[in-house]
DNA sequence: CTCCGGCCTTGATATAGATCAACCCTGTGA
DNA sequence: TCACAGGGTTGATCTATATCAAGGCCGGAG
């Protein structure tokens, strides 16, 4: 039985789950585990699909387990921007909000450990680990925003494909723990759209930028979405960080 | 004595403090209180001074007390991003991080009422209400950071400027408790220069962007500094926010 | 008073990226 | 087998904003 089927057919134990020491929950002990698993819910989506819309009422919080989600905002006209984007064990909705501020969209599969917002809020109250590494994730995110800002208002078109990239291939390599030694493997996990959405850029745009880059021979591409980073620090530079050195951290 | 000669000369108590009820220690107890006025001690910096360099070590965290401050990345060649802009009551640094991320910068005459780090900590972990404060506070920073995000990669640098008109408009409206009737006074607390940091432009476009929207009557200028809103739906027209109506809060 | 340095404005021109448009893959379902 | 849709590429052109350049205003130091 694979993780999918196990999380549709049955309830996944805590202890077994694969984000259990990166999510809210990583810091809980044994009994605050039990807790959750008293409350928590599974929900999958198909990719493709809308988790929940801005502006809608929203009971829950979650956690994402497995596939990847994005978090978008959009203006009247159409224009959008993606401000999030969800890994496992990410985390959405905020305790003592009862809409969503933004759009959540499934771009892969995706599986999603749930948790009724009030249940929830009221374990918060007493169990100190989950708010403390709640606290701990959402500095992470306000940095990560924070690193995107200087993106969208700085750097040029090229710059922003060769981060997108880096930081795609830097949470793939550590993922699979895979060493900062030699070429660097992964997918794209976001069509050119997506991708401009992020970016701040037009999807035309994003494959000229894509096409330069090949060209240029600091990404090599098979197909549209396999990607090869022949040399991790040539990228980096590419990116325009100020970075010291190709550490995968 | 004023406020700035207290803050220098002698211990301001906690009880007095302007920032008492919108700080991390808003929801602080007496006991909680006291223990905070052991460890707090005042800094004050001029207008334009730093008050800490991006990459420096950082063995305190701290709350702006009055004044502002702001946080700006810098990319090697010289292009700056703004990601941040304190006002009284924000709160400074990263529990469990040694240096800072960001260079921190007094556009005003600043007093900031500072933490060392270690005694922070230590606070935070036996008292819950500090802890559940900041995590209060950094969602609300996040969502302004994705706010912020929206402007970077998708408004021109006409909705830009209302943007940032709106934000301060609306601020200033809340300290001062003036209604949303009639027309809104405020003065602008940045430079052009800082303004486009902010906004991901250069200080000749905010510039421009500045005259045409006073030659368009959507706002009044009196020198270089001081605005007057006359319709402050107008205004969030102009921003391109998707907002319902000019409540302000 | 005068000079100087910050800060700001405005004009002329250049250009990165948007926009408009045509076309190419590739997988899928009739 | 075909055609059709979704995703992607590439070219031609347009335009918003950057860049380069000159000059204005004002407050403070000499």
């Amino acid at each position: 039985m694979n993780l999918k089927d196990a999380l549709h057919s049955t309830h996944v134990s805590c202890g077994d789950c694969p984000i259990r020491h990166r999510a809210v929950c990583a810091r809980c002990d044994t009994d605050e585990l039990l807790e959750l698993e008293r409350i928590k819910y599974y929900r999958s989506f198909e990719a493709g699909q809308t988790v929940i819309w801005s502006g809608d009422s929203m009971d829950f919080v979650a956690s994402v387990v497995s596939g990847i989600a994005t978090l978008t905002q959009t203006m009247e006209d159409g224009r959008r921007q993606m401000v999030g984007l969800l890994l496992p064990s990410d985390f959405v909705g905020r305790p003592g909000r009862t809409s969503a501020a933004y759009d959540v969209t499934a771009t892969t599969d995706l599986v999603m450990c749930c948790f009724r917002k009030k249940p929830f809020e009221d374990l918060m109250a007493h169990t100190p680990h989950v708010a403390q590494r709640l606290l701990e994730m959402t500095l992470d995110e306000l940095d990560a925003a924070r690193e995107w800002m200087l993106l969208l208002g700085r750097k040029t078109a090229r710059e922003k494909i060769a981060s997108l990239m880096a930081i795609i291939a830097r949470r793939d390599a550590t993922l699979k723990l895979q060493g900062t030694k030699g070429p660097l493997v992964f997918d794209l996990p976001l069509t050119r759209e997506a991708m401009a959405d992020y970016l701040g850029l037009t999807l035309e745009t994003v494959s000229r930028q894509i096409s330069a880059l090949r060209k240029d021979g600091v990404i090599v591409l098979d197909g549209k979405r396999h990607v090869t980073v022949p040399d991790f620090g040539r990228l980096l530079d590419e990116a325009g960080d100020d970075n010291d050195g190709g550490f995968l951290v």
